[in-house]
DNA sequence: ACCTCCCTAGGTGTTTATACCTATTGGAAT
DNA sequence: ATTCCAATAGGTATAAACACCTAGGGAGGT
């Protein structure tokens, strides 16, 4: 676990120049990953979705708030842990804050312990999240392999139907629909119906 | 969807009388069907799992704080939508609420276009989540239905085991395990794997 | 032109699943 | 005791799925 939260990166968004140096001091003292930057424009021209770690993220900015990089963030599928800092007890931005998937939300003054506790623990969020969802894409990866008229046959078969069924849906003769079940086999390195059935719902989306 | 709604209940746990009234006055008005009391054991005891709604709750009682409210309800398993109601711009207390499940957090004094335009908001949540719960325990009644060895063979055929190697695990016949597989296809009411497994993912926590 | 891939489909045979039947044992309830 | 049900298991038969084989037509790229 903590060679992997070495390789995570901490990134500080924030406008005040000291609050970064500060903040950068403290995490390198922990030994942590840090990349700091002024504005959150220059953030998102940096950010790759594969570099896990989490983000302290400063709220009130000039040009994009640390808010609109929040939401930008969440809507554009980046699934790192915001930690959201305010200097400003704001009840309402921080409501609004943690409904858009905050993973937290802190004022300044911070307590550097309480900092560094949460950050430890947003680092674990996203290392949970990483495997699940590299998870996620081997199995999606399976799918990719199959045509499309083996993606329908997939989906006939999980709401199970009989091959029958499924070739009179399809108007083709069973017969084939069963060279397009073995080649589906193969593909997915199944042998059974019942573990089309799971691999198919543990990757609702595609 | 206002039929519904006009079925739900407004809970309001508010140690101020003046509080209580005012907010009881705004919901009639709206025709919300409210119940209010003055604390939090109150409500506790006459409070059923069944009832459908929304709660507001004020976070600063004497006695069990609402905070303390929230956390119990949760942990006992409530879902009713819990709107925290709070006097002081706590940022740590919206936080600390909200990561326990509150729907939302908002401050006096508050806006009664907003409120409610919460209230609906939560009512509505509710409503789906009390959807999605009663097709579940109506998926989760037809496994009540099955014995302990039909609900082991289940899970084995839903792991992808044919017959053959079911009837090994259990140190049985693969005659019997057909048996038992019959009798969990007229249970279930199905007539393929796929949906056997389909209906046992459904209710994961089984 | 040739190669490759996909969809199509038939033949044959094996394995697995499902649908009926009967039957014994043991426990729990009436 | 008798009744009911769960669990066990065998027989027989049909249906479905799976594993091999062959093979043609069409689309796309070298």
């Amino acid at each position: 676990m903590s060679e992997n939260a070495e390789q995570a990166m901490v990134f500080v968004v924030d406008d005040d120049e000291s609050m970064r140096d500060s903040i950068r001091l403290l995490l390198e003292s922990e030994h942590l990953k840090t990349s700091t930057f002024s504005c959150a424009l220059d953030f998102m021209q940096s950010c790759t979705p594969r570099q896990g770690g989490c983000l302290l993220l400063d709220v009130r900015m000039p040009g994009m708030s640390g808010m609109e990089l929040l939401e930008t963030l969440k809507a554009s599928g980046i699934l790192l842990p915001v930690i959201m800092i305010s200097g400003h007890g704001d009840v309402p931005m921080a409501v609004r804050a943690l409904k858009h998937g905050a993973f937290d939300f802190i004022q300044k003054p911070f307590n550097s312990r309480e900092l560094l506790e949460r950050i430890h623990a947003a680092l674990e969020l996203d290392q949970k999240n990483r495997r699940q969802n590299s998870e996620n894409e081997q199995r999606r990866s399976l799918f990719m392999a199959l045509t499309d008229r083996e993606m329908e046959v997939v989906d006939l078969v999980v709401a199970g139907n009989p091959s029958k069924i499924i070739a009179k849906s399809l108007g083709i003769s069973p017969k084939t629909v069963d060279i397009h079940r073995a080649n589906i086999m193969r593909k997915l390195d199944v042998h059974t119906v019942a573990e089309i059935v799971q691999l198919r719902l543990s990757v609702r989306d595609a």
